[in-house]
RNA sequence: GACUUGGUAGCUCAGUUGGUAGAGCAUCUCCCUUUUAAGGAGAGGGUCCUGGGUUCGAGCCCCAGCCAAGUCACCA
């Protein structure tokens, strides 16, 4: 591995400690009985107190030094006097393990008195100090001026995304973000809790991946032989669960698409579905407004809140606009009761693109997406969808063309979708069915009949509503994120390619080659004047790496560069 | 998948018509006992993403590829 020159200062200073009998990884406690946080809070001149964390930036200045000691909690500035740790004549450990050996980066324990600055800073006194992990990469470290204006910013998003250890340590306000997060989701845990709402699992692993309609990952189990899906959505479970007498389940469920990503889209995704016996989509609509308003709080201490330039309210009741509604209001269309044909001239006049394959639900939900969706900045439901499109929605209750579904939009996109779910087992055959032909029709998205929910569903099914809310959106609305990279932990990312490491064998072996171009086996390894392990080692490695290639030509073995 | 932009020191970024690779911070050496983007003096540090090509000469021009971001397409 090459290493770059501070790389090797930092191993060196590795060494030097040991050599000073200081363990650089020490194994036991450390007695931290502080945090940055509590000290600013209570703070009381003189009183000793034991922290640690990470070293962040040092103003040495002769026989006194200031620095920062970055916890969980935030900073706290921490003042080094060489006669404060050295009450002896022994200055070694000021002079040279704290001046020379620790580094920024650095974690470490640190005990003493707080006293303010002249400047003003509540600081801690050092009496002692331990090393308690040594850094040996160098930390990216941005700056900030008095004005708040950042400085040499670690703001690569593909060094951030792949090292989000680094982009943790060094930016504040990722760590705000995904606290933020967790803040969202124990609000919804809480709010659903207090209701008597049981947080389940359900399976990850699938045979048939249901409840969605979307490409699956596919994966296999060895033992029993069979092909299993990571699931596209826990719907089906829930409600089997619903089937068997629970009044209320609720599960956050990472669910896994194989398409595209973008801004909006990982493959790994967090949607939170939750099912309430006897309850309708009307019931659903205000319980959602409630949850939302209550999150919003929770998470941002107010209901209204700044995405971008906009601002949105949070604060119940929303709009209910039927979708037919929405398409005349923004389209000046009338599409109610049209025909597919119909439908589809309507498309064309509002520069919809609409192929054979699209049915009326299909069509509807174009144009909606195309001309209505981007309108509805403040949260509003969507209601009453065609039923095409829809195979877990019961029919609408005043009209059999719609159903009774819901989603709810902010800020031009689908944070939920909810039904007054389908518990009528013929009739969700007959859906089932209608997708397997769409399916046949070229859909690759249709979705699979699984029989053993149509099973469940025979044994009867309370009317039921359900509704799942996409949490990723949720976040990145409520931390005005634009990018569903910056509320993952990790987002999925191309591998790094390792550049090639050839040992010396190799590089005998693939500098002959570069200035031969082809040449037979033996002379190759006549040339390379390598003992017979080492060729052999050093063929196979390069064969391995698919640098060479060794092939058959007149019944001579020929070796040749691969491109 | 298409297009656009980008990839240069640990980090953030310059780099002129193609002519020996630059700055700030960080690092190293020296000075400095209440500083805070500390300061002063000096030094070291590079696979210019990879591989080809053009050229006397390529960080720069051409071709191919890798990675990322953005836009679009796809994706309820």
């Amino acid at each position: 591995m090459q290493l770059s020159e501070q790389e090797v200062i930092r191993r060196e200073k590795l060494s030097k400690l040991r050599e000073a009998g200081i363990n650089p990884y020490p194994a036991a406690l450390y007695p931290v009985d502080h945090t940055s946080e509590s000290i600013r809070k209570n703070y009381e001149e003189g009183k000793h107190v034991t922290v640690a964390g990470r070293l962040m930036s040092r103003r040495i200045q002769g026989k006194a030094s200031f620095a920062e000691l970055q916890d969980s909690t935030g900073r706290i500035q921490v003042y080094f006097n060489r006669d404060e740790i050295c009450t002896g004549d022994d200055k070694t450990l000021y002079n040279d393990v704290y001046k020379k050996l620790l580094d920024i980066g650095d974690i470490i324990g640190v005990e003493g008195e707080l006293f303010t600055t002249q400047v003003g800073e509540k600081t801690i006194l050092v009496k002692g100090f331990t090393l308690l992990s040594k850094a040996l990469r160098p930390l990216p470290l941005p700056k900030k001026d008095a004005e708040g204006n950042t400085y040499d910013k670690f703001n690569d998003p593909e060094q951030r995304y792949r090292q989000r250890y680094v982009d943790l340590a060094v930016n504040p306000s990722v760590k705000d973000t995904f606290i933020k997060r967790t803040k969202i989701t124990n609000s919804i845990r809480d709010f659903f809790n207090q209701r008597g709402y049981l947080e389940v699992e359900t399976p990850i692993l699938q045979p048939i991946p249901g409840g969605a309609a979307a490409r699956p990952f596919l994966t296999h189990h060895n033992a029993l032989n069979i092909p299993l899906y990571l699931r596209i959505a826990n719907e089906l479970y829930l409600k089997r669960l619903i089937v068997g007498g629970f009044d209320g389940v609720y599960e956050f469920s990472k669910d896994f698409r194989n398409e595209g990503m973008d801004r909006t889209h990982n493959p790994e995704f967090t949607v939170m579905e939750l099912y309430v016996a006897y309850k309708d989509y009307l019931w659903m609509m205000e319980t959602t407004e409630q949850l939302l308003e209550k999150v919003a709080v929770d998470a941002t201490g107010g209901t209204k809140i700044t995405v971008g330039n906009k601002e949105i309210e949070f604060k119940a009741p929303y709009p209910r606009v039927p979708i037919l509604e929405a398409i005349r209001q923004h389209t000046g269309y009338d599409v109610a009761g049209l025909n597919e044909s119909e439908l589809r001239e309507v498309a064309k006049k509002l520069d919809v693109e609409a192929d054979d394959s699209m049915g009326i639900g299909k069509l509807i939900d174009e144009i909606f997406g195309e001309h209505c969706e981007k309108h509805y900045i403040q949260p509003t439901f969507i209601t009453d969808y065609p039923k095409e499109m829809s195979p877990l929605t019961k029919e609408h209750r005043d009209n059999p063309a719609l159903t009774e579904r819901f989603e709810l939009m902010v800020n031009g996109k689908e944070l939920a979708n909810a039904y007054s779910e389908l518990n009528d087992p013929i009739d969700q055959r007959k859906r089932f069915e209608e997708q397997l032909k769409l399916s046949e029709k070229g859909d690759d998205e249709a979705m699979f009949i699984d029989q053993d929910f149509l099973r469940a569903l025979e044994y009867g099914m309370p009317p039921t509503s359900g509704i799942g809310i996409g949490i990723d959106r949720l976040v990145m609305l409520l931390t005005n994120n634009s990018s569903i990279q910056e509320v993952l932990f990790f987002p999925q990312m191309r591998p790094e390619k390792k550049p090639l490491q050839l040992s010396d064998n190799e590089k005998v072996i693939l500098d002959i080659l570069k200035s031969e171009g082809k040449m037979s086996l033996e002379a190759l390894k006549e040339k390379a004047g390598l003992s017979n392990k080492a060729w052999d080692k050093g063929l196979k490695g390069l064969n391995k790496h698919g640098l060479t290639k060794v092939s058959k030509e007149e019944d001579e073995l020929v070796v040749s560069l691969q491109s």
